[in-house]
DNA sequence: CACATATTGTTCTATTTGGAACAATATGCC
DNA sequence: GGCATATTGTTCCAAATAGAACAATATGTG
């Protein structure tokens, strides 16, 4: 009996969480190889792309803004920030009115730079959505739309 | 404007990897604070609880069928392999046929452990699910199980 | 059988990660 | 205003993580 003849899949089915089990297995296979191949072409790590992911949907940010939006803690970002100045991808500019603060944009480098590597996301997730019906497609949007903001307000 | 008057959760409905982002988040949500919890109660990480997981639903398993299922590379589960065996949750046999290959397996305190932890990850997934109805979740349960075979084959 | 290739599990090493403590600044309360 | 408390971003350090090389074993092909 070798790996390849044991079916190792009937667990998605049967195990006592099952929904998390599989949204987190479908997370990994979402985003674990793209990362990887943002690693080695651009040199960033997931920290640092999430910096830029939230960067290019908001016009500015904190970096407190970040850890909350990723769940993160505050040094990951805070390094990502500074690795980021250096690459050029984002701005920081002290805030006016609280000293403690720094507001965080996306520069135009940065958000080129976006746009190229968000396509591998589209394209992992084209693969993966092809398995559904458009009306499908349509019940997973309202339902993973729930779920998130249930988990947003509930934790 | 500061972080908590501003609207956090806007990117979940706008961005361009909607399905992706979402569904990392979830997962994120989920499991996390969970993996939090058992790492300052019983002192295991991600690796081994993984492994903890995996053999509570098999009969036996070697360390790539593990490597395979949770996606963590072979020396991640080697580690976690040794420490579980240490703390007698799991037992191993070298393979007859096979010196290359050991068959792990749980044992009774494993088992023990396993069924007192898998409670809280099952208190969290009902925190999130109740925000569905009971229709709603077998929509999920269905699109998940789609999803989670399309990614399993595809890749 | 002999030799090239593949697979399993391990060790070594560099990078990533996150908790904790910290300085600077802001807020609340008397 | 003055002092206790909270918040932001940073540094320090220990743990987790994963790539690469490795030894042992298995497989396949002549």
């Amino acid at each position: 009996m070798s790996a390849s003849t044991r079916d190792l899949t009937t667990i998605f089915a049967s195990n006592e969480i099952r929904d998390t089990y599989r949204i987190s297995f479908l997370a990994n296979s979402l985003i674990v190889p793209v990362y990887d191949t943002i690693k080695r072409d651009e040199g960033l790590n997931r920290g640092e792309y999430l910096l830029l992911f939230c960067l290019a949907h908001f016009p500015k940010l904190t970096a407190q803004d970040v850890a909350n939006m990723t769940g993160r803690p505050r040094n990951s970002i805070s390094r990502g920030v500074h690795r980021m100045l250096d690459q050029g991808y984002i701005q920081r500019s002290p805030d006016a009115d609280d000293g403690r603060q720094a507001w965080l944009r996306i520069t135009a480098d940065g958000r080129a730079l976006h746009k190229r590597l968000v396509k591998r996301f589209q394209m992992r997730e084209g693969e993966l959505l092809s398995a559904l019906s458009e009306q499908e497609r349509r019940q997973l949007d309202e339902l993973l739309q729930k779920l998130v903001l249930q988990a947003a307000t509930k934790r």
